[in-house]
DNA sequence: CGGAATCCTGCGAGATACTG
DNA sequence: CAGTATCTCGCAGGATTCCG
């Protein structure tokens, strides 16, 4: 991958114009709502139960962890694993689908990463500019 | 970039557990939306002047092709450029930080090249289980 | 504990019409 | 041509309550 691509076609696949069904938009659509991206990373990291991630993305409702694991599952990036035992566990981890999705939005952690400074900057010089 | 990474912390600025300024997001939030990706994309393979960006993305508004570019200029990543002739000549190209952030969305588009057949079926399977 | 079922709301975004 | 300016509506997503 060179780090200069000037006019490098990120898609192939439609070189008559109009990107419609653009894979990028496809994942985009799937995980570049509120938490999804969230919940890979930590998934990530180790597996968690339900109650764990409730926890530790502060700021989900019960309703949207529940339904984006539940969109995550249906895509086969997370794997689900209910315990017989009482009280009830229920666990979640990336399948190897889902890891292989890390990469790539690694890739995308370490641009914003290098270039939040940048934006930021570009933001403040933009907005004094012309309020 | 190694292929099998089993374990990869995708962001290590936060070993507390809740990620909530998690760089990944932000970048998502800026570009995570419907048209910003698309846009971002066509610029990728030439400079487009406004009523190009309009025919070609199909489906925008004009006030979502608007708001997306000044969105994009506002951070940098969109340089805008106008033409003193009647009539008027607006160009709109990457910039050399939006150039930059074509590379890890290429590398998303390639995941999803690779990986969007597994995601149908896994959605199939699932679907074909429970209803 | 791990959800499901409702109710309610803001705002993302489309349609349409107008302007320098 | 390259945008504004409104008006409108759907639905993503929060809060709350109930269930096995």
């Amino acid at each position: 991958m060179s780090a200069t691509n000037t006019g490098v076609p990120p898609t192939e696949r439609d070189p008559s114009g109009h990107p419609e069904d653009c894979p990028v938009r496809e994942v985009l659509d799937r995980v570049g709502d509120k938490w999804s991206v969230l919940i890979i990373v930590m998934l990530g990291r180790r597996t968690h139960r339900y109650s764990e991630l409730d926890r530790a993305i502060e700021g989900i409702s019960q309703r949207m962890l529940t339904l984006t694991l539940r969109a995550l599952v249906r895509d086969g990036l997370v794997e689900r694993t209910v315990h017989a035992s009482v009280p009830p566990r229920v666990d979640y981890a990336l399948t190897e689908l889902g890891r292989t999705l890390l990469e790539p939005l690694t890739a995308l952690d370490h641009w914003a990463n290098r270039h939040r400074d940048d934006i930021r900057a570009a933001r403040e010089r933009h907005d004094r500019q012309q309020g």
